[in-house]
DNA sequence: CTAGGGTTAG
């Protein structure tokens, strides 16, 4: 059929005008070539009407197509006013409607469709079941998906593949890992995109040692992958520390030629990172040539959770001087970074970005930023997060009550606690270290007790190793030290008390000098594993204490004689002008050293003056020892405080982070300065933070 | 006429 047509060039305000000479019996190639907006569209429309070509089903479906998919980037309500004027559409007009909504995100009203289509009867074929699977996919419609699922099983168009392929996507996308292997083990051919699609289901729902799993047996038989694979199988690398077969992948890389995909060297890169080789990662970053976003995000992670949080800061800035933008992956590291640091002004600076570039507050950047003031000290802060978030998961509620307790607002944090569970949020093991904890750091022994109890009874939580250390911190703490001792003794037979748990307890047997209960936990921790430098000196100090000299020098002999592991170095940091400088025990590599010493040894005067009194026990050890390791004067925290004193304007708070507990001196010391030098001064210490004020502290000297 | 990838909080 051949028909000449021309449309009058006045009705045509484009700059274009559509000639059409001949109209072909499929108009799709046409309208494809020609239609470039919807204006062209209605053109062709008004023809096919005036001529009645509109009637022939094939032509009103190409037609539909064209309206539906070829202008990708217009809405679909024409489409929609084109579909329902047909009468009775078949399958296919079905299929395109599905295609074209799922294709621009109206996956709701894709479903709708295939629904619509059962309603009226017409009967889906092997073409519908990807595109509407892919529309489910995109909801995680699973009962939808299951319901489709079920129909494709009693059609059975199971020839094709494409439709077991959509339906492991849909699987994986619900978080379905395991029905997406079924699916996968009884398909008689799997293609690439098939297994492709069971790596991503593995990779969506966190089953990273299955997907190891999956790809030793594709090797195994011989099975033929590709770069997407790759990518899948090097991110479960990465989270199971499957660092042989990651490297068996790197060289596969090299040897095949494929160093010149990003995405792929950007896994290699979060896999060597994960797997705890940040320096190989960061050699790979660099001979990148196109880094994008992504690969940037994932260096700065790698550095973030190998604690190295200066570097990742410090790669953050190189990002920025790059000029690839930030996006809310990125601030999420960078936050946790500051949160670590305590480098509140840096992370202050990101919020105001993530306002500023109005990335979106997902629960994720939402707990980052919430948790990063929290651990700032600035509390506050972290409420108003809280309630600006529009959506909170039980990580969002759990952080928020973790840092009310650190920060010593333990009411306030078990209010949030009762606020969570009048709104239906299910605690976790992790809600209940923060609830432990508030009672730990408010001396909220009575709660406490009860709430480890309702852990189990009303929310059949499996208490964890940690949960039983917040116990004996909090009771230990509380100085009820022979409870504390039989709680350990009573923990249930799979549940083994560890070092850490009674370091948790010779750290309390310090501050009531209990030697009787500290001897016996330093024993424990020797049956356990080997004993740090700090725990002889704890029990060393307890010695002192109680007068018992002789006792205190002879631990630290036997420390000396059996050369223990030491203890993790004392380490503070402040931010100054943004930027993190740290400090440790008698440091002499900071370049400033000397003014440093000099600006502690007058501040430890000043306070001398104003009545402070250096901890008797602990400096007669020193005077005697000439410890370095333990010189009162030259902890860390005091070397930062006086180094805040002086490069910062009067009046300005200090903030101190330090990865250590608070030593009593320090703690004395620091209310003094906070009172001589009218300082306010806010130190995070291992666990909580403490506001001196006035030569007061908000732990109430209770930590 | 149908189908595929990476970075994320305690």
């Amino acid at each position: 059929m051949a028909v000449a047509v021309s449309i009058s060039p006045a009705k045509i305000t484009t700059t274009k005008p559509i000639i059409i000479t001949q109209f072909p019996d499929n108009p799709k190639p046409l309208i494809l070539e020609q239609c470039k907006t919807v204006r062209d569209l209605h053109q062709i429309h008004a023809h096919l009407i005036k001529t009645r070509f509109i009637s022939s089903p094939s032509v009103a479906e190409n037609f539909l197509e064209s309206a539906a998919i070829l202008l990708r980037h217009q809405p679909m309500d024409y489409a929609i006013s084109v579909f329902e004027k047909l009468n009775e559409p078949n399958s296919s007009a079905y299929n395109i409607m599905i295609r074209g909504l799922t294709l621009k995100n109206f996956s709701h009203e894709a479903v709708l469709m295939f629904k619509k289509m059962k309603e009226t009867s017409v009967e889906p074929d092997e073409f519908t079941f990807p595109c509407v699977l892919k529309a489910c996919s995109r909801l995680r419609a699973l009962e939808e998906g299951k319901q489709i699922h079920g129909q494709l099983m009693k059609l059975g168009y199971r020839s094709s593949g494409f439709a077991e392929n959509g339906l492991i996507k849909m699987y994986a996308n619900c978080g379905q890992a395991g029905i997406a292997r079924k699916v996968f083990d009884e398909m008689s051919e799997r293609d690439i995109f098939a297994w492709n699609a069971l790596f991503s289901g593995y990779t969506k729902s966190g089953c990273w040692k299955e997907a190891v799993d999956l790809f030793h047996y594709m090797l195994e038989t011989d099975t033929k992958f590709d770069e997407v694979t790759l990518v899948s199988v090097l991110t479960a690398c990465g989270r199971v520390g499957a660092l042989k077969l990651g490297e068996w992948i790197k060289d596969y890389i090299e040897a095949n030629g494929l160093k010149r995909n990003p995405t792929l060297i950007t896994s290699l890169v979060d896999m060597y990172a994960k797997c705890g080789h940040v320096d190989k990662a960061r050699s790979l970053f660099n001979q990148m040539s196109h880094k994008d976003v992504v690969a940037w995000s994932a260096m700065i992670s790698g550095y973030n959770q190998s604690n190295r949080c200066k570097e990742a800061l410090s790669l953050f800035h190189d990002m920025q001087k790059a000029n690839i933008e930030p996006n809310e992956v990125t601030m999420v590291s960078v936050l946790s970074s500051c949160a670590e640091l305590g480098a509140l002004a840096m992370g202050k600076w990101v919020h105001f970005y993530i306002n500023k570039k109005k990335l979106p507050l997902t629960v994720t950047l939402g707990t980052a930023l919430l948790h990063f003031y929290a651990k700032c000290g600035s509390i506050d802060n972290s409420i108003e997060v809280f309630k600006k978030m529009a959506r909170k998961n039980v990580l969002s509620w759990s952080v928020l009550i973790q840092g009310l307790a650190s920060n010593g607002q333990g009411d306030t944090a078990l209010k949030y606690f009762d606020l969570m569970l009048t709104k239906h949020i299910q605690p976790n093991d992790i809600t209940f270290i923060g609830v432990l904890s508030a009672c730990s750091h408010s001396g909220l022994v009575k709660k406490g007790r009860e709430l480890f109890a309702s852990m189990i009874k009303d929310f059949d939580i499996e208490p964890k190793i940690e949960h039983y250390g917040c116990m004996v911190d909090m009771l230990g703490r509380a100085g009820l030290l022979e409870e504390a001792y039989q709680f350990i003794q009573n923990m249930p037979m799979n549940m083994k008390p560890n070092a850490l748990i009674w370091r948790t307890l010779l750290a309390s047997c310090k501050v009531y000098k209990n030697v009787g209960i500290g001897e016996e936990s330093l024993k424990k921790i020797m049956d356990l594993e080997t004993v740090h430098s700090g725990d002889y000196l704890l029990l060393s100090s307890i010695y002192a204490s109680v007068g018992r000299l002789e006792d205190a020098f002879r631990v630290r002999r036997e420390m000396k004689e059996k050369g223990v592991i030491k203890k993790t170095p004392g380490c503070s940091s402040i931010e100054v002008n943004g930027v993190i400088h740290e400090f440790f025990a008698e440091d002499d590599a900071n370049f400033e050293s000397e003014k440093i010493y000099a600006a502690t040894e007058k501040m430890m005067k000043g306070i001398k003056l104003a009545g402070y009194v250096m901890n008797i026990e602990d400096a007669r050890l020193e005077a005697e020892e000439y410890d370095k390791e333990t010189s009162v004067s030259h902890h860390s925290e005091k070397l930062a405080i006086a180094f805040g004193l002086i490069k910062t304007s009067i009046g300005t708070p200090i903030r101190v982070s330090k990865n250590l507990r608070v030593c009593n001196d320090c703690h004395e010391a620091t209310k003094m300065i906070s009172k001589v030098y009218n300082r306010e001064i806010i130190v995070r210490d291992r666990t909580r933070f403490h506001h001196f004020k006035d030569g007061l502290c908000s732990c109430n000297d209770y930590w």
